[in-house]
DNA sequence: CGGCGTGTTGACTGGGGTCAAGTGACGTGG
DNA sequence: CCACGTCACTTGACCCCAGTCAACACGCCG
């Protein structure tokens, strides 16, 4: 039996805590897992959207971990986010119908495609998913708003350390250790988004590991001193 | 008459293409004018909500110019948006029913509040409603998006001259002049928003104005060469 | 008229960028 | 299984843009 074909129900899905509402009814959970169109693997390097793609569905990530980032017209290019498991990807095509930013696996990764037409029909009839939309898509909103603080008001230092707590603290939420990590994206990737050059991020690992915070190992970071990260990102 | 009591229904709004769906019935406009349930004045200086209020209700801007900022533990602020008349805000509050950011009147200014409960309610059954409230987060989520490449990656001048260029698009678009502009904003806030200090705001405006790219009167701001500014932005 | 908030400008500093050299991990193909 | 090439990463030297600190100017309002 092909693993591909494989429908797991939404039901049975160990990521649906996270990417769905709860204390729905089995007659709900029913309607929403017939609207889970497509449950489709991504590989490593494959991109699940890209700017200027037409859009037509949100994803939720069963497995892997992905980056999306958008390119300027001269050609920068910004990683706006990483995200893992349990997480919603493609809300940024809702507004003009096309896709702004590419969103890239890092990591061979296997996501549900959500017809976001069905998933506004579904939701004027079930309360608990239309408000479960708006949550998904505020929190977005939200996480930008703490990454525009970063981005506009901290040092190199602190960037790396909040960076760092952040995975950790979404990774041990999902059942894996709060201090050891492996990290998925390259130092250039890291320092996209953290609006650094990949030599800082770099010197700055080196620092933590001088000091005792962290001890890396190529993409492999142990935690050592959670709280002496914590001072750095929120100095008294 | 007291202008204060004054209700003046959605579909005499002048701001109604800007905060609205488009081809709605007579009937869906009557509907949503009624959940409009208070129109209120905001002197300049006061707050229209902040950070840690309960969350119940988005606002319309009808007049007037606000700031959003967050401040972090240790008391970093920062502005995360300037919102003027037809823009939505307060949506940061769904995901956890409190905001978490302040919204400041920068000039004296009328709002719509519109509770969000009603909002999800009547969005369940005016589609359009539905699908405005979708496209009014994800253009925030892609607004959001932008100021990260900005603060990511842009140089001094390329972030004032990119914010100018954005200021005058939303000011001509509401029928103003495009090229004459009055900021209602510090410097200090200007540079909070673009990740910079006040000092360097100053510098540039003077860098600006020497090489005939704007002329600068206080806050009154004159855009004397749009391409160049686009230059700026945009380095071929 | 005087005081304060806001803005400008100068001198100096320093954090992070840039450029460059070198090392190490990993995958591929012989 | 090893040789090789590539890509990712590290580290050093130097530089520059924006931050810092400070003095001063301007406009507004009491």
């Amino acid at each position: 039996m092909n693993y591909e074909t494989i429908k797991i129900a939404c039901a049975n899905c160990n990521m649906r805590e996270l990417c769905m509402p709860i204390g729905l009814t089995q007659d709900e959970l029913n309607r929403i897992d017939e609207m889970i169109g497509s449950r489709r693997k991504v590989k490593r390097g494959e991109t699940l959207f890209h700017n200027g793609e037409r859009f037509t569905n949100l994803y939720a990530i069963r497995t892997g971990f992905f980056k999306t980032c958008i390119t300027s017209e001269d050609g920068r290019d910004q990683v706006t986010g990483f995200q893992m498991a349990g997480e919603i990807i493609g809300m940024d095509g809702i507004v003009n119908d096309y896709h702004s930013c590419d969103a890239v696996a890092l990591e061979d990764a296997e996501i549900c495609a959500m017809p976001f037409a069905q998933i506004e029909a579904l939701s004027r009839e079930v309360n608990a998913l239309q408000h479960h939309v708006h949550k998904i898509m505020s929190r977005e909103i939200v996480r930008e708003h703490g990454v525009m603080l970063l981005l506009g008001s901290m040092r190199a230092e602190e960037r790396l350390a909040a960076f760092l707590l952040n995975l950790a603290q979404r990774l041990h939420s999902r059942g894996f250790s709060q201090s050891e990590l492996i990290l998925r994206m390259t130092r250039e990737e890291i320092g996209s988004y953290l609006g650094l050059k990949l030599e800082t991020i770099s010197r700055t690992f080196s620092r933590f590991v001088e000091d005792g915070i962290v001890a890396v190992k190529q993409r492999h970071v142990h935690i050592l001193n959670t709280s002496a990260l914590q001072d750095i990102v929120n100095p008294k």
